[in-house]
RNA sequence: GCGAAAGUGGCGGAACUGGUAGACGCGCAGGUUUCAGGAACCUGUGGGUAACACCGUGAGGGUUCGAGUCCCUCCUUUCGCACCA
């Protein structure tokens, strides 16, 4: 029977402690603290955490702990994610205004960290949708707009219908709205831009210097960015007064080319049309698909339409006249939105080509010769040498080739070498109310002009209807519509366009170091002593979101000489999701509010307690991977809880004056063996398996008791070291036993033990003996044993030495202290 | 289609550079306690056998004294990319 405690005070109390002793307190300002650890930081649009996302700060505390106890001075900062549409739009159904709302959510998670023993340090947190955090949002986009990273420009943009916005491309998932999953249109909109695109090379390099970085996610940034490398190839057009240009990977075909394709949304489709006896058909064709949706364009199987335009082109290589087309295949944001054809080599032109009946000319030749086009099922791939391609026939496929090619074109003009990306610019207006206002003025005299800094935060008003349902709330609002032309003086109106929040989360990490401070955005001297932060825990999800964008501004912000880095985050780590029973559709999804599979860290904090909780989330599995929650799991959680308690009582009631122990006693070894694992486990994040050697540990300590083999020093001490080790887990009950043992201080500020690899091994050591590889009996014998000491005891061994007797031994292995083989036949 | 990761008891999952597969927990079975239910505690628990043998890490092959771990082929699942010129 074991003695139980009760959490809810014990806990309470120690809560209370941390936070009058102000135990996560740093002092940012002062010289030599340079430990940065960092959850990804909230949103508090949803009103209550659950234990899905409990495991990010519970799993972020075990570190801060386990950290602190190193003896390492960390900084564990807390920011809210306050501005955006989760936010707005739960402020909509609920009638509440969306700042009452943020706040109160803020206070209520706060509250739940609070309660599960989370350490922060408070004296820097954070709003984003406070004005003395979001004016230097916009102060930021006023340096970007000085350097031309930030502009505004007329474009096809995402927009979508259900949160009635535009967005980024990054936010668009397979066509649909990462958010909301309504298909999203493409929309000719005004729209601001930061040009992430002038950072793609930066940003794409500085992934090689991310060793500590998974490389699922350098793979997903290094898709999104997506470098290639070709040659923009032009193209004289009759009836164009400019070159067409197109981007091409493969120059070295271009003898191939046997068409142009443009993108409907080409510019010069249009001016195409206006010359043509079949205007209204072009203009047509280019408008039905521009109305397509993006995810029927490019949905599987869509299929290639294609309209022949009356203009020809002349391929500069061949000097042929070659059709011109306008297609849904090409793309209007990648490339130059118009590519050269070439159907022998490229499937896409190939299927296109036969639709159409263009001819098909393969340019590359292999030993078995070349194809003929009139029998050619598909695109051939690149091998071979070159063929009629003029000068440059003979040349074997390869990047020699592509060198060939791009040289040629730029020695006659009629080209150049050209990397690309698919990386497009962020488009950050939203036309959204709950949001960073951006800092521009429209004069009808002066067009778009600048806020000046000393006009700046130009706050959000509240006075809004903020549940109008059409267009930007914020142009209701007249007080902040009308206002003077910074220039001229005039009558002006005010952007009503707000920021993306993406913008927000991408600088807040350099802000903790200086939360209040009113003069300037960021403290440089202290971003060099503090960041890179050296650990960042976040989820997957935001892979190529956030990480990219926050990767980007500290670039610019480096460009701007404020901080000195160029990666802002030196470790990674992506946790993985909690998974759990839906019992609406019967499967195991991962834990959301919306799927309504949740469970509330409250309930279980009231029923087990907080360190049961912690416990659990930390025990249920590899936090790099999904795991699945269960009922039963956190019971099991709490009773080993209860046996360390129950320990800890037992122990107190012995005699203190028992004595130290030997050192070669097996609780000892016990002790330096957990220590061992314990802290390995927790250095990759592995709290489930430090907890099962806890667990062990726990049942070593109690044989021991039991037993009476220990002398009650030794059982202290080893008793005193579960603690520690079981602190960053379980901190409150760990914390209570330290103190009622007697110890001075908060065990979170104690040191974590060292560990003695001499006191962990013991003499003796068990010998495995493999007959031909099949384990047929162990030997104990004294650590450092030969072979020939082992062939003894196999030979005095009763259950061995049938295997042994009358067969032939003709080899052995021995690996000391592990194994012997022996191959007999 | 391309790329990556992963497949281990009834379940979640352990196993460092090849060296006792299944740690730890859940569940289950038996027991103690209890008026009973539950809870708690103790013991057992991969399959198989009276006990051995034997069979067991998705399937099939290979390397090795020895393979969950290394190599080849295939299957399945998850994730990412996908008309990117």
């Amino acid at each position: 029977m074991t003695e139980k405690y009760a959490p809810g005070e014990i806990e309470a109390k120690w809560q209370r402690r941390w936070s009058e002793g102000r135990v996560a307190y740093v002092d940012t300002a002062a010289i030599g603290n340079e430990f940065y650890m960092l959850n990804m930081y909230p949103y508090p649009s949803g009103s209550r955490l659950h234990v899905g996302h409990g495991r990010n700060y519970i799993l972020g505390d075990a570190l801060y702990r386990r950290e602190r106890m190193a003896g390492r001075k960390a900084l564990n900062p807390m920011g809210w994610d306050a501005f955006g549409l989760p936010a707005e739009n739960a402020a909509i159904q609920s009638g509440i205004h969306p700042r009452e709302y943020t706040l109160a959510n803020i206070a209520r998670m706060k509250e739940q960290l609070f309660a599960l023993g989370c350490l922060y340090d408070w004296s820097k947190e954070l709003a984003s949708c406070d004005p003395a955090y979001y004016r230097w949002n916009q102060w930021l986009f006023l340096r970007m707009w000085e350097r031309g990273l930030a502009y505004r420009k007329t474009a096809p943009v995402n927009w979508c219908p259900g949160c009635r916005t535009v967005l980024a491309n990054e936010q668009v998932i397979d066509g649909r709205c990462e958010r909301s999953g309504d298909a999203v249109a493409i929309r000719d909109l005004t729209q601001w831009f930061f040009r992430v695109t002038d950072y793609a090379q930066r940003l794409l390099a500085g992934l090689e210097e991310l060793p500590h970085w998974s490389e699922r996610v350098k793979t997903m940034q290094r898709n999104w960015i997506g470098r290639s490398e070709g040659a923009e190839i032009f193209f004289r057009v009759d009836g164009l007064t400019e070159p067409l240009t197109v981007f091409s990977t493969r120059p070295d075909t271009l003898y191939g080319a046997t068409f142009l394709a443009l993108a409907p949304e080409h510019p010069a489709v249009a001016r195409l049309a206006e010359r043509s006896a079949r205007r209204a058909e072009i203009e047509a064709f280019a408008e039905s698909v521009r109305l397509e949706s993006r995810l029927e364009r490019e949905s599987e199987g869509g299929e290639k339409l294609g309209l022949e335009t009356d203009a020809r082109a002349v391929n500069p290589a061949t000097g042929e006249t070659i059709p011109v087309w306008v297609a849904s295949f090409v793309l209007p944001e990648y490339g130059t939105g118009a590519i050269m054809g070439v159907p022998a080599h490229d499937q896409r032109d190939f299927e296109f080509a036969r639709k159409y009946g263009l001819s098909i000319r393969p340019v590359y030749r292999t030993a078995e010769g070349e194809a003929d086009p009139a029998a050619m099922t598909e695109a051939r791939p690149h091998d071979g040498v070159l063929c009629h391609s003029g000068s440059w026939d003979g040349t074997p496929n390869g990047p020699e080739a592509i060198r060939v090619a791009v040289k040629w074109l730029e020695e006659k003009g009629f080209g150049k070498g050209k990397i690309g990306y698919r990386l497009r610019d962020w488009l950050i207006s939203r036309q959204r109310y709950w949001g960073t206002p951006i800092p521009a003025i429209h004069c009808g005299s002066c067009g778009v002009v600048p806020v000046p800094d000393s006009d700046l935060p130009v706050l959000l008003p509240e006075d809004v209807d903020f549940r109008g349902a059409e267009g930007n709330p914020l142009e209701g609002s007249a007080a902040f519509v009308h206002t003077r032309c910074p220039k001229c003086g005039g009558d002006a109106r005010r952007e009503t366009d707000t920021m993306d929040t993406f913008v927000d989360s991408s600088w807040y990490y350099f802000r903790f170091l200086n939360p209040h401070d009113a003069e300037k955005m960021v403290d440089t001297a202290r971003v060099a002593r503090w960041l890179p932060v050296d650990q960042y825990i976040g989820g997957i999800e935001h892979a190529i979101l956030h990480l990219l964008y926050a990767r980007f501004i500290c670039r610019v912000l480096r460009d701007m000489r404020l901080v000195h880095l160029e990666e802002p985050f030196e470790r990674l780590f992506n946790q993985g999701m909690i998974t759990r029973l839906n019992p609406s559709t019967g499967k195991i999804e991962k834990m959301s509010k919306s799927r309504g599979n949740t469970v509330s860290p409250d309930e279980l904090i009231e029923r087990f307690g907080a360190d049961t909780v912690r416990l659990y989330t930390l025990f249920v599995g590899p936090p790099e991977k999904e795991s699945e929650w269960s009922e039963e799991g956190v019971a099991g959680a709490h009773r080993f809880l209860n046996r360390v308690h129950d320990l800890c009582a037992r122990v107190q009631r012995l005699s203190e004056d028992g004595g130290e122990g030997t050192s070669d006693s097996s609780l000892r070894r016990l002790t330096h063996r957990t220590i061992e694992r314990v802290t390995e486990d927790a250095a990759r994040f592995h709290f489930h398996t430090a907890v099962a050697a806890l667990m062990e540990f726990q049942r070593g300590i109690v044989e021991s008791l039991e037993t009476g083999a220990e002398a009650s020093g030794a059982l202290r001490e080893a008793t005193k070291t579960l603690l520690q080790l079981l602190h960053p887990i379980a901190p409150h009950l760990t914390e209570e036993w330290w103190e009622r043992f007697g110890e001075q201080g908060f065990l979170v500020e104690a040191q974590w033990p060292a560990f003695d690899p001499a006191l962990a091994t013991s003499p003796d050591v068990t010998l495995v003996v493999q007959i031909n590889g099949r384990v047929r009996g162990k030997l104990s014998l004294a650590r450092g044993a030969s072979e020939g000491e082992a062939m003894a005891l196999v030979r005095a061994d009763d259950r061995i030495r049938p295997w042994v007797d009358g067969k032939q031994i003709t080899r052995t292995v021995f690996v000391p202290d592990r194994l012997l083989n022996l191959v007999v036949r």
